[in-house]
DNA sequence: TATGTCACG
DNA sequence: ACGTACGTGACATAG
């Protein structure tokens, strides 16, 4: 079988121009849509192996489209000029890949990959791939073209073979032309049927099956306003058609067999990537076949040993594994999350040899991954994975290991230190991880697919990757030491990682029936309110759907809309408070939201988390995933479990020890964003307000508002908290005006006599956004980083957010830091002092434990000393203490 | 899958 | 004038 590969040259081009940043080289030539290019033109060859390849290129000139319609592209913004001489780059670096192409001034770029591909179609044994970023090419799709559309970035691909494109359109690829007839074609200023769009287009052309057909029968179809629209424009829709049509047939300036590939020479290319300046690039080259990637052989190697070791005993395992003396690089191959997922086994690469080592239930499997886990924890071989955390976690869960923590020894986390170097919001992929240690890793398509939607060559993927890493992770404490972050990595995320796994793996216990039965209660009273809200609305209709209920609420009972989505009316809850005088329906409502929300995230997300028997819930601690440096807490989140109001908090109550007599035990800092302000600005009066252990929001109104703290109302209090607030989040006049619901004007004096008073936070203020742009990041106390491109926008919008980002990470990121040094010292003491005590949650400024009553005494001192002393802040810490025989006594 | 809403710090 | 508070995760609806 033979393979034709033919590429949209300039739809490529364009997305790379779009997608890579500005690049020159030495001479000001640029160069970033030739790169792309360049990377996605080699990852294709290596992923497409096709035996065949044309890259097809538009020539700019008028075709026969605008003879038949002067407008045709008519809208279309000029190409950046950046842009200009890259065509003609790409089309010489074709040359260096031999690889054929073609520009035609008669023909579009996309008629020439029509009409090769339908001379391809003729041709017996030939398979076409066609790659573009133009939805028009679809309609060439047939059961031996596929039709691949780049996505976002420049190297991910979605692959259209005829089911799909149904799948996708609910139309066949023919219809696609009809699909752009009746719906037009903003980018080609192609007109269509004014008013129709996707939606109307595809349900007509599901009831007529082509344009021709769907006029015939416009009178029939339903709609008044549209079955005008179509008599009105019928030529219109026709013409369109035909522009959008695609030609199969024309001139051939190549034959098939002159587009032959069968590799690329190194040297050429190598050279040709010298000319551009492409330097990473063109040290990376290697021979064409199975090269970038790990050969197929070695992937087959891995796999065949995946088979041979199941049979593999445990002793000759044992002995396989004493043999390793250099590092390895580890992967779990999961279906799902890491606790509650399928685990299927692990990859090992180092030196030499890849393997697979399966898991299951067998006897014969368990007593193998023994022997891992000794293995595991013996010194002197270097283990790398990705997210130690989850092994921990995992193969405690499974009985392999007897406590999280001790999985390991001479562990390298992959994840964490990725997480550290780029800290961004979201937690690394194993792909992310790849590339951040091996920057010219060709991340292809078939690899993200296999290792994000877990295909059939997942375990091959992995192996590749394992292979991969084995070569490139060692830069690891180079680069970690190049940014000052070896110490938060040795001394702060890794020691963290084990005592967030032994907290995972041990759970908090739930009171199921408590839950229950509170569950009971909320239903009774969310029944009687729908029934309220029903008679009040005069109609029943869904409350949960912000749609229905603005209908309601705004067009039906008439009241004023205050605020506007994109989508509609908002119902919001700082919206429906404004209306509550308007009609009594809106407190109901509020009430119904305020309930539901327990009821369904709450009440019935808990139980259906709860593992039986034992009656415990596990979250999962995200531990590089924000960009600040905080926790996330995930599967259940129980870092959001209601505290505001009264009836939300009595959820807490179903938060027990494990065993009877036991207490739970929340420790909390006390202000500590505000005590971290203090000690980096270095105000004097915010300084000595916590020197003094005052009420720091009662001081600050006071201050703001020039009274005797002894004339501070409570509404002045609020006020002051909010500014408090606002300050921590990097203020603006507008957000502490919604906050406080008071006008901006007013908002901003607030402000303003708040720097008159503090004038060491508006001096902090500046220098962090001052820092922010020399630097290009924002660093917490501990040196963690979080990077700012947006501090140099030109977009006002963009560079704001930048620079109210610049003063609260510092902030809120050196918080997460200090409870983290926290939790690692009692975590020590713990296990030091053999209490029984256990750490169950952390809650971003306060930490959950559950404790036997005469452990009492001993856990309050040592959980305040240890908080108290984490960091020493020219500010002392404080931790206020609650216990009881429930989390919601404890607090 | 995106959006709105709301729970927490 | 621009249009916003900082950081998260879960659920329901709509398309």
């Amino acid at each position: 079988m033979k393979k034709l590969l033919l590429i949209d040259g300039n739809s490529v081009l364009y997305r790379a121009f779009y997608g890579v940043t500005l690049l020159t080289t030495s001479k000001g030539v640029y160069t970033n849509a030739v790169y792309g290019f360049a990377m996605m033109i080699m990852q294709l060859l290596q992923d497409e192996q096709p035996s065949h390849v044309l890259v097809a290129f538009d020539k700019g000139k008028a075709t026969f489209r605008h003879q038949e319609y002067a407008e045709y592209k008519g809208k279309r913004q000029e190409t950046p000029s950046e842009m200009l001489g890259q065509f003609q780059m790409a089309r010489d670096l074709l040359g260096a890949f031999s690889v054929q192409y073609l520009d035609d001034e008669r023909y579009e770029a996309d008629d020439i990959i029509g009409i090769y591909a339908e001379h391809a179609k003729q041709l017996d044994d030939v398979e076409v791939t066609v790659i573009t970023g133009d939805k028009d090419l679809l309609q060439l799709v047939s059961p031996k073209v596929t039709t691949c559309l780049t996505r976002k970035g420049i190297t991910d691909l979605e692959r259209y073979t005829p089911e799909k494109v149904v799948e996708r359109y609910s139309l066949t690829p023919e219809q696609i032309v009809d699909l752009k007839g009746l719906m037009g074609d903003a980018s080609d200023n192609i007109p269509g049927v004014p008013g129709v769009g996707e939606k109307t287009a595809i349900k007509l052309l599901t009831q007529y099956p082509s344009v021709e057909e769907v006029l015939l029968h416009a009178g029939e179809v339903n709609g008044a306003k549209l079955r005008e629209k179509l008599e009105t424009y019928k030529d219109q829709a026709l013409l369109s058609k035909r522009l959008a049509t695609i030609l199969r047939e024309g001139e051939m300036a190549l034959t098939f067999d002159e587009l032959a590939f069968t590799g690329y020479d190194v040297d050429r290319l190598r050279e040709a990537f010298r000319g551009l300046e492409f330097k990473s690039l063109a040290e990376r080259i290697k021979p064409y076949r199975g090269s970038e990637v790990a050969s197929e052989e070695t992937v087959t190697d891995a796999l065949a040993l995946a088979t041979d070791s199941k049979m593999l005993g445990a002793d000759q395992l044992k002995q396989c594994l004493a043999a390793i003396t250099t590092p390895v690089v580890m992967l779990l191959a999961m279906e799902g999350n890491y606790q509650t997922g399928t685990l299927r086994g692990m990859v090992l690469a180092c030196d030499e040899d890849t393997y697979f080592i399966p898991y299951d239930e067998s006897p014969s499997s368990k007593a193998s991954w023994q022997e891992i886990a000794t293995w595991l924890q013996a010194k002197n071989v270097t283990k790398v994975v990705y997210d130690s955390k989850a092994w921990m976690v995992r193969l405690a869960q499974e009985g392999v290991i007897d406590k999280a923590s001790t999985c390991f020894s001479d562990v390298v986390d992959l994840l964490l230190a990725t997480y550290l170097l780029h800290t961004s919001d979201g937690e690394p992929t194993l792909l992310d991880v790849v590339t951040a240690f091996d920057p010219d890793f060709i991340v292809t398509e078939s690899l993200v697919t296999a290792i994000e939607k877990h295909t059939h060559d997942y375990t091959a993927a992995l192996a590749t990757i394992a292979r991969r890493l084995v070569q490139s992770w060692s830069s690891l404490a180079e680069q970690l030491k190049a940014m000052n972050l070896e110490e938060l990595y040795e001394k702060m995320e890794l020691p963290l990682a084990k005592v967030l796994a032994d907290m995972e793996a041990y759970g908090v216990r739930l009171d199921v029936d408590r839950l229950t039965t509170i569950g009971k209660e909320l239903t009774e009273k969310i029944d009687t309110l729908t029934q309220q809200i029903y008679a009040l609305a005069g109609v029943t209709f869904n409350i949960n759907s912000t749609k229905q209920l603005g209908e309601i609420l705004f067009d039906k009972l008439g009241l004023p809309p205050v605020k506007k989505t994109k989508t509609g009316y908002s119902t919001s809850a700082d919206v429906l408070e404004k209306l509550a005088p308007h009609s009594e329906i809106v407190t109901y409502i509020l009430t119904y939201r305020q309930l539901s929300k327990l009821q369904s995230t709450y009440i019935e997300g808990l139980l259906r988390v709860v593992r039986q028997p034992a009656l415990r819930v596990h979250t999962s601690f995200h531990q590089a995933m924000t960009a600040t440096g905080r926790l996330s807490s995930a599967d259940p989140n129980l870092q959001n479990i209601p505290i505001r109001l009264e009836e939300g908090r009595r959820l807490r109550q179903a938060f027990i020890p494990t065993h009877p007599d036991w207490l739970m035990l929340s420790a909390d800092y006390s202000q500590v964003e505000l005590r971290i302000l203090a000690h980096l600005c270095q105000d004097k009066a915010l300084v000595e307000a916590f020197l003094h252990d005052m009420d720091i929001h009662t001081r600050t109104a006071s201050d703001v508002f020039e009274v005797e703290p002894e004339q501070v109302t409570s509404l002045m209090r609020r006020q002051a908290k909010a500014v408090n607030f606002g300050i921590i989040y990097g203020i603006s006049d507008f957000g502490l005006s919604q906050n406080l619901n008071i006008s901006r004007a007013e908002a901003g004096r607030f402000i303003e006599q708040y720097f008159e008073k503090f004038p060491g936070v508006k001096g902090y203020m500046d220098r962090s956004i001052e820092d922010a742009r020399s630097h290009g990041y924002a660093e917490t106390v501990m040196g963690r980083r979080r990077y700012l491109p947006g501090i140099a926008s030109r977009n006002f919008n963009e560079r704001s957010f930048a620079e109210r980002t610049a003063m609260n990470t510092p902030i809120q990121g050196t918080a997460a830091d200090i409870i983290k040094v926290a939790m690692i010292q009692i975590a020590r003491a713990l296990k030091e002092q053999n209490l029984q005590s256990k750490m169950l949650l952390q809650v971003h400024d306060e930490l959950i434990f559950e404790c036997p009553k005469e452990e009492m005494a001993t856990m309050k001192n040592l959980v305040r000393e240890k908080m108290e002393g984490a960091i020493e802040l020219s500010v002392p810490l404080r931790v206020d203490i609650h216990e009881g025989p429930t989390w919601y006594e404890a607090k």
